[in-house]
DNA sequence: AGGGTGACCTGTCGGC
DNA sequence: TGCCGACAGGTCACCC
């Protein structure tokens, strides 16, 4: 489900609500991708000083150490101060002074770590090698340039490496490409400067769109307050295969690459 | 070192 | 209706 947008729509829907709260009680269902990384019990009475994103990892700062969350693929929070039970997808569940955070994560690709310190070696592993954010200043023409240099491989694989840039998922990377005009098996290390900067500003106008209209929910993707995002209704190619270019009426084709979707426009997306 | 593949796990959907 | 394969918003470990 969440990529850059996403995950950030689920901070901002419940930061605010959590932060001051005290931790009265985790529990967890089936395992995740990596463990808790800590006693259930370590957690208890620790403080939500906030909560932080960076890539696609939401970070709780405690008032020792922060859990970092990940969505994986099929994953959503849910905050609220009371709750029905807890179902069977819902694998992390924290009870706090300020109301009840919950993770549904039906395919658990997605996980909860504690890290005590930054040095964490878990935390390293997991956010030592990710590049720069890519609404922030350090997601320059020059980096991008340098990221890219020499590289073989198919731009739209690379724009998925959190290595060059963190966030974009499949469908902001399939989407991005389309407003840059760029065809997604271009050899990354070959586009021109100027083809990188119609790219790059690309990235960041399909995440902010997105971000303004609340992400996407294609299957059942929602906020931490429940809210469902309207990005699908403007997608221009992604999951679109066969149906008619938005600008030149062209049957927007899907090929398979890195094993994943990719969707683009033969006309609109020459090379 | 870069590039490609398999693995993790559950649910859903299309085709026969 | 039922079964089977393909595929789904991610990313790490491993191979050459």
């Amino acid at each position: 489900m969440p990529e850059l947008p996403e995950v950030e729509i689920t901070r901002q829907s419940f930061a605010l609500a959590i932060t001051g709260a005290k931790i009265l009680r985790v529990n967890l269902g089936k395992a995740l991708r990596w463990p808790l990384g800590c006693d259930t019990l370590d957690l208890q009475g620790l403080q939500v000083l906030g909560v932080r994103r960076r890539a696609k990892y939401l970070l709780i700062d405690l008032s020792q150490g922060l859990l970092l969350v990940h969505l994986g693929m099929s994953g959503s929070l849910r905050f609220a101060k009371s709750m029905p039970e807890r179902g069977v997808h819902e694998h992390f569940e924290m009870h706090t002074s300020q109301g009840i955070l919950r993770l549904k994560d039906p395919r658990r690709f997605g996980a909860v770590v504690y890290a005590r310190t930054p040095s964490d070696a878990q935390a390293q592993k997991l956010l030592g090698h990710l590049g720069p954010e890519p609404l922030e200043s350090d997601f320059t023409l020059a980096n991008f340039k340098a990221a890219l240099q020499g590289k073989t491989a198919a731009i739209k694989t690379v724009l998925l490496d959190a290595r060059v840039v963190v966030g974009v998922g499949n469908i902001y990377a399939n989407e991005a490409l389309f407003l840059a005009g760029i065809n997604p098996k271009s050899a990354a290390g070959k586009l021109s400067a100027q083809r990188l900067e119609k790219l790059l500003l690309a990235v960041q106008r399909v995440l902010r769109r997105a971000l303004a209209v609340g992400g996407s929910t294609l299957k059942d993707f929602s906020s931490a307050e429940g809210k469902e995002g309207y990005f699908q209704l403007e997608m221009m190619v992604y999951d679109r295969a066969g149906e008619p270019c938005r600008v030149c009426q062209t049957p927007i084709r899907a090929i398979r690459q890195g094993q994943r979707s990719t969707f683009y426009c033969t006309r609109c997306q020459k090379r």
